[in-house]
DNA sequence: AATGAATGAGGCTTCATTCAT
DNA sequence: TATGAATGAAGCCTCATTCAT
């Protein structure tokens, strides 16, 4: 019989990597990476460890595979559904919209959220993962830039740094603080601030 | 030669603590916590691995004794040197000389202060720790609302917190992007922002 | 379209067998039986990893497979080549010219030399193998023995141990010392003995 | 109670080292060096497979220590039984002395010998190693030399080479065709050859 | 005949922790 | 109090081999 086509393995492997990335994910974010094996991982994927190493090099490039698979979308997430409200809005209500997006995420996939920043913090020997991160802050910097530059908004490339800081600071207070740290009166208090 | 009595043993107990808690700190922060082995900081505070026993039950104790130790000394570092200015300096005067001071400290103690963050976000596993970190953050809270309430500003807690948000969120992204940040133009749209 | 006829198919097999042989020998040669992976040979070869098994039931049984094809087309082309020149020259010009033929195949084929060198001093498990490179020991031993007959030495059987014992150990001292070898100095002073 | 004293430490390490170095050997030259896993050394000398690591770096840097341990001792116990002699006898006699010693050697520790062998021909990615065995052929020759100058022989440096190739040669065969191999004849011929 | 995804055993190595001294 | 030899569990990774397709 005739070998399973490429086409057929390409989607098997297509399907398998995502699977492994999804368990992968849920690993690390619950126990941090360092404290994830690959056998957790490939048990909770139901796959041997063997197999893992025919998707991802190590376990760093299982990493690196897990955020470039991620990351984008998370950001995506907030800037897409931004941009389907783009012409029905004025400026200043997207930013308003895009702000409580960004507080939406931030709450779904805290786990997600706190693994990157977690990371971010110790990639000084991962060259590759800090690479990533320097371009995922990038793009969200510039993707605030465009929504302030809308707005008529001036020094919007500064501004834009120093908002996202700050939305970056509440989610950090947050995610340490939980329950002792009132998010709504925050969010609140930004956006009356940013709107003012 | 008479025994040592039991209070000298004490502070001798309490200066080896010290001692090796320093040398932890510096290979936390170097390396981070699990790239850190006992045995290093063992070498590197000149004692022997038995030893580090007496003193600490594990090696996550010693972590937790390492940030209790740290912690109260980073924040105060910042508030006790704008407290001695306190006389001297108008209250808007004094904030900009503690925001100086705030980038001066996260400038010197990048690897403490991103080891800090680091372990922020993944300690959900580790109560103890979790419980100095909820401390730490609050107590900044509390000290940057005084100096605020102090200058007349309405809404002191939250904007307390919106502030110390941003100023986190800068640290962040420096320690991200390192090179790729401008800082000082981002600090001076910080202090701009602030005082008017 | 007809099927193949089995005469066919066994051509095809032997010819794949060939080929995969002469990929695996590149291989072990390169990088030695231990470090070389079935999955490199496959690349190498242009087939599947579950192909081999088709042809070679183990890897172990691959290397019986090379060193049966391999070995003695090794011995065959110094001894073909003098057998050549059999009509043309007096025995001792024979003698010489093989032994020039012996420096020149040990200098091109020091890889396939070594691994087998290597082999053979570790066989005790591998009962086939050892007995493939009794087998060529054998013939080389008596090949000589024979050209050094035809020269009337006396004790040639002994004597060609002998020889063979010392290009042999040449070899050795070769491969090893590399560089540090003065493989020519050797060589003259060797053919000078034995001709003197 | 004290720790015991450096002095003793230092003798129990000493005695671990020869220890494991002695089962290392044992296992390697059986079974070679690839088959051979750390657990089976470390289960041969009864220690923990941990333990290993507090004397040897890796399993290569185990293999050097075992060469270098040996070796020497190898190459010592035929010249040092001819430096005892060397005043008895006459160069001559103490050459066939030498070789005598040298055709024991070789059947005694015949394990030792293939095993060195063996990993002088697949040592080209293991530099460390590469460097004791250049060393210690070069040592080698440098002792025959020095014998055969004794004797008043011209080329005594060429010479030695070749008398070390023909030695290592019959080894080599020796080793291969183990019964099939009339040692005592080729030795004596080699003898007889030397001295005339 | 052919593929390569999948397995699983085993290899090397690290390291927190214990314990005899 | 102090040492560091010793342990053992666990971690990452490789690879010969099998098997569904």
């Amino acid at each position: 019989m005739a070998p399973r086509s490429k086409k057929d393995n390409e989607i098997i492997k297509q399907k398998r990597r995502e699977q492994i990335i999804r368990h992968a994910l849920e690993s690390f974010a619950k126990h941090g990476y360092h404290r994830t094996s690959i056998s957790e991982i490939a048990k909770a994927a139901g796959i041997s460890k063997g197999l893992m190493y025919n998707y991802f090099d190590s376990k760093e490039d299982l990493l690196i595979g897990v955020l470039e698979f991620v990351m984008p979308q998370a950001v995506d997430t907030i800037f897409n559904s931004i941009a389907k409200k783009a012409e029905t809005l004025t400026p200043r209500e997207l930013m308003a919209f895009g702000i409580e997006r960004f507080f939406e995420v931030m709450k779904d996939q805290a786990d997600l959220w706190k693994l990157s920043m977690s990371l971010a913090m110790q990639v000084s020997d991962m060259p590759k993962i800090h690479q990533t991160f320097v371009q995922m802050f990038d793009m969200t910097f510039r993707q605030i830039e465009q929504l302030l530059k809308a707005t008529g908004m001036p020094d919007a490339s500064l501004k834009a740094r120093l908002i996202t800081a700050q939305l970056d600071g509440i989610a950090l207070h947050y995610f340490v603080m939980g329950e002792n740290y009132d998010l709504e009166a925050v969010k609140k208090a930004f956006i009356q601030e940013l709107i003012s």
